[in-house]
DNA sequence: AGTGTGACACTGG
DNA sequence: TCCAGTGCCACAC
């Protein structure tokens, strides 16, 4: 077990903490995390996530809101299915009302 | 130990 | 508002 995952791990956690219909930010995460100049690794750390089934990282998306890593998900439009699901509008995999279900894991959490 | 890479963020034009 | 360039950090090879 690496002690060094605790980075990685931060992230997983803060993003199963996200509350349903509510999407964050990579850099909002990093921040977070105390590395908010390494929200690039935020993302990383989703792709290694993907090995994990308890990381909604569908509610992770950059601060434009734009589902940058849906083509990284099903490869399919998956990923805004299920924010749809959730009551979010997304449309052309830019999330609408962005500041509405914006969650910020600084201020919630 | 060094190089390359990335699901970003910020600034300037 | 959008496009392009730059910086930044941590991981993988």
């Amino acid at each position: 077990m690496k002690e060094t995952d605790n980075f990685f791990d931060k992230v997983y956690q803060v993003t199963r903490l996200i509350p349903f219909g509510r999407v964050t930010s990579y850099g909002a995460i990093g921040i977070y995390l105390g590395a908010a100049k390494s929200a690039r690794m935020v993302g990383w750390a989703m792709n290694k996530s993907h090995n994990l089934d308890d990381v909604p990282a569908h509610r992770v998306v950059n601060r434009k809101g734009l589902l940058t890593g849906k083509h990284h998900f099903d490869g399919t439009n998956l990923m805004q299915q299920l924010l749809e699901n959730e009551g979010i509008v997304v449309i052309d995999n830019q999330i609408q009302d962005l500041e509405k279900v914006f969650w910020s894991p600084t201020e919630e959490l």
